[in-house]
DNA sequence: TTAAAGATTGACTAATCAGTCATTGGTGTT
DNA sequence: AACACCAATGACTGATTAGTCAATCTTTAA
């Protein structure tokens, strides 16, 4: 029973993430998610008493999922730039690892029926960066700057390393842009 | 006639901007869009034909609006650096202006309807930015990185931090957050 | 073995969707 | 005034939507 149930819903959800990628909130129905988990839609609504409730469980799930893989093998007892460059690493390689979970992600960051606070909520998750940047760089100011826009910078540049590397499809050349692009970070943030 | 024409086609676009930003494309219906613009459905099907149609002009007619705002006041006499600053500033400044075309364009980036090429063509917009490092830094590369990766941490960076004052509300930082994020991309791209 | 409890089903509904089309109403010409 | 022309209309359609629920099947426990 426990197992089965795991199953049905973990198949739902598997099924929901793929088609949301593929076609967005709106665009995917509940029929196409019960049809391609193999269940029958009044499944779906036993585990999730709404769509949007579907939407929200499998965004914790997603962002659990990322977020664990973020911060996998950061050593607390390198350098602050060694750790900098393996957080930077990480984001990169978990987005190009869960592609579906990073577009997913995306999608719902910047959907329009998605609040503001929520948006804020899902931002929390890559305190991860805003406290290593803290730690690494005193307090409130990165060379110059605000922790606040290093982080953003530092979050959306590796959005666009993923996308980049995605598009191209050539995983060969990640390293070197993963590389390239951590240099232009850590020469952009750091004090003079 | 003429300009009644251009009335009703223009109040179509308007509400239809005003609500894919709001709930997007697919949680947006033409019957709202026409009660918002005050016209009747068929009125929106004379114009255009399909709603993907109408959405695919209206990217075409605000990728146009932002085009030329980006583009305003480069002075190709000065420096390639005040350049390069005066781009920074005139993408981030439109944004700001221009919120609504801002999150539709951005929008429409991620969507997963819009298939790779158009994607693609998108971006196209922004070779400006491609144009500009190339001619700044030669050929192939700023420091040592490829000039793509640099022109998308440009263009990301530069979305980011209009998302952070239109979030923020706080116009007032303006100036200190687009010389900032500035100094961080120009220290990170310049070669040594 | 049996019966209660809970999980699963899919036909069903009311609402909503994009798009149609016969009709209307306003304008310019003669 | 009579006509032609066409933009504008909105009631309408067939398809699709999220969500329901009485009936059926499976599991557990006595």
């Amino acid at each position: 029973m426990d197992q089965q149930v795991k199953d049905k819903k973990t198949a739902i959800m598997d099924a929901a993430l793929k088609l949301f990628t593929e076609r967005g909130f709106h665009g995917t129905s509940t029929a196409q998610i019960s049809k391609d988990a193999g269940v029958a839609t009044g499944t779906l609504f036993n585990y999730f008493p709404t769509k949007e409730d579907l939407i929200n469980s499998l965004y914790f799930e997603v962002k659990g999922r990322l977020s664990s893989c973020i911060k996998e093998g950061i050593d607390s007892e390198a350098t602050f730039e060694a750790r900098m460059k393996k957080l930077w690493s990480n984001f990169i390689r978990c987005g190009v690892n869960n592609p579906e979970e990073f577009l997913f992600v995306g999608q719902f960051s910047s959907s329009p029926y998605i609040t503001k606070i929520t948006r804020e909520e899902a931002m929390k998750e890559y305190d991860v960066i805003l406290d290593m940047v803290e730690e690494g760089f005193g307090n409130g100011k990165t060379g110059n700057y605000s922790m606040e826009l290093a982080m953003l910078i530092f979050y959306h540049s590796s959005r666009a390393v993923v996308s980049l590397i995605l598009d191209s499809g050539s995983l060969q050349d990640m390293d070197e842009i993963i590389e390239d692009g951590f240099q232009i970070l850590w020469k952009g943030l750091s004090p003079e």
